[in-house]
DNA sequence: GAGTGGTCTAGACCACACT
DNA sequence: GTGTGGTCTAGACCACTCC
């Protein structure tokens, strides 16, 4: 593999560039690579070493692209072992996603879950729109209720393109233990990546006052995530309904 | 500079080892500078090659020490140019720690301030405890609306240590223009570099209802934040009422 | 001991900004 | 042109894991 230069002046290439370091290159190479399934989630990936001798780089320029990758969460890096394929399924990264946080006692203890719904449906507009499907195309719809010490917690509305998760059942999910992300990783190789979160407050109406047990207008933490998985592609749109009376969304600003 | 070894076992050191990479050690060297004031915010920090020689380690070590801080934007890279201390008070960087956006139209317009108070008071024990200083201290507490479109759109409460911002005072504040980070930089030599968030619903009480403009019990977002400076001490605590009714919180996952 | 990632070095060259 | 950060290389050695 060689550097990619800037192009010609003369050769017809009225708009984009299209130059990146060599780094980035590999970079793209290798996700191509974990996207296209050849290393499953939790497997390692070829040696340093190795991977250099096979895009004809040196290690050091295969590093930079790992490091990138693992900075990015694609990828672990575990010295003297190898570097693996993330996975949502190990126990210190479990819940990566959720923020929710008990007042007393940083550790969140176990979340009960509580199954509601699992439907076949099709796509209404706004929801097709942010997963980048065509209205009335396949959905499925699950809804649950997250319990901690015996109260439930977070009401979710869980909205997944059809065409990715076929054959999908409320069976499948019960039998399945811990969060559904290990579960879409293992059983249909969607891997979340990353995730974009709009948070408002919002007053309970009677079906989510109900659900929750909380009185009717109840001040609750809206939380509406799009999910990712490799190339920005959005694959799972969510809303969760939060009681912040014993817990609250923690977040870190860099 | 050397590297820093493990200690030999016969040494007497019973627990920490105390030991990190040499560019740890760099980078660690590069922030007490920043932290006593070498180098103010927005200038040029010395180049990696004179850095490199003043440590007596090569570029690349260095460079490693400085990446890092870039990524946690301590210190912002320009090529060509230089490296320079992150600031709040530049535009593209400025309200970084808001995450409030308008439902329509991502860029948020300016932002109208009303300043409604500023008081020199004592500072009560659950607010000491966060700042880490002790109950009964000197601390200043200002309040202020944000206004989107003429409309109040944000409450904040803001406690700051009284030792670190001496003399400050609302006609200070209201001469100031932009962003409070900014000014706190260039009068009084505190960077905020972190923060921590805790979000949860409420519902307005009879007095923010009032200064938002909302009927009482408009469930709204509270955002108490805790920021940082160097070496991760707390140096503010705020508490923000949003009202989302046309605005979201908005948060990336990774 | 062999294999992996982690650190450190030295040097070459590229891309960019100023002057 | 000079100086800055950005990329790439090649090689040495260290730290950790497993056999």
């Amino acid at each position: 593999m060689r550097q990619m230069s800037a192009p010609a002046p003369s050769a017809a290439s009225p708009a984009a560039p299209a130059f990146s370091p060599l780094y980035q290159q590999i970079k793209s190479l290798i996700i191509q690579r974990l996207q296209a399934g050849e290393w499953k989630a939790g497997e390692a990936i070829p040696s340093e070493q190795e991977l250099a001798a096979r895009f004809g780089v040196s290690q050091g320029t295969v590093r930079k692209a790992i490091d990138e990758m693992a900075a990015e969460k694609l990828v672990v890096r575990r010295q003297g072992k190898g570097t693996f394929v993330a996975t949502h399924a190990e126990q210190e990264v479990r819940y990566r996603f959720l923020r929710l946080v008990p007042d007393e006692g940083e550790a969140e203890g176990k979340l009960g879950r509580q199954l509601l719904d699992c439907q076949r449906q099709r796509a209404p507009a706004w929801i097709a729109k942010q997963l980048q499907m065509r209205a009335g195309d396949a959905m499925i719809e699950v809804r649950r209720l997250l319990h901690s010490k015996g109260r439930p917690i977070v009401l979710d509305d869980i909205w997944l393109p059809g065409a990715l998760f076929k054959g999908l059942t409320l069976e499948k999910l019960e039998q399945h233990r811990g969060p559904f992300y290990g579960f879409f990783e293992a059983e249909y190789g969607v891997h979340m990546i990353r995730a974009e979160e709009k948070i408002r407050a919002v007053a309970a109406d009677t079906e989510s006052a109900a659900l929750l047990d909380v009185p009717v207008g109840t001040p609750l933490l809206s939380v509406e995530r799009l999910s990712f998985t490799y190339g920005d592609r959005p694959v799972e749109l969510r809303r969760g309904l939060y009681h912040t009376e014993a817990h609250y969304y923690r977040n870190e600003l860099n």
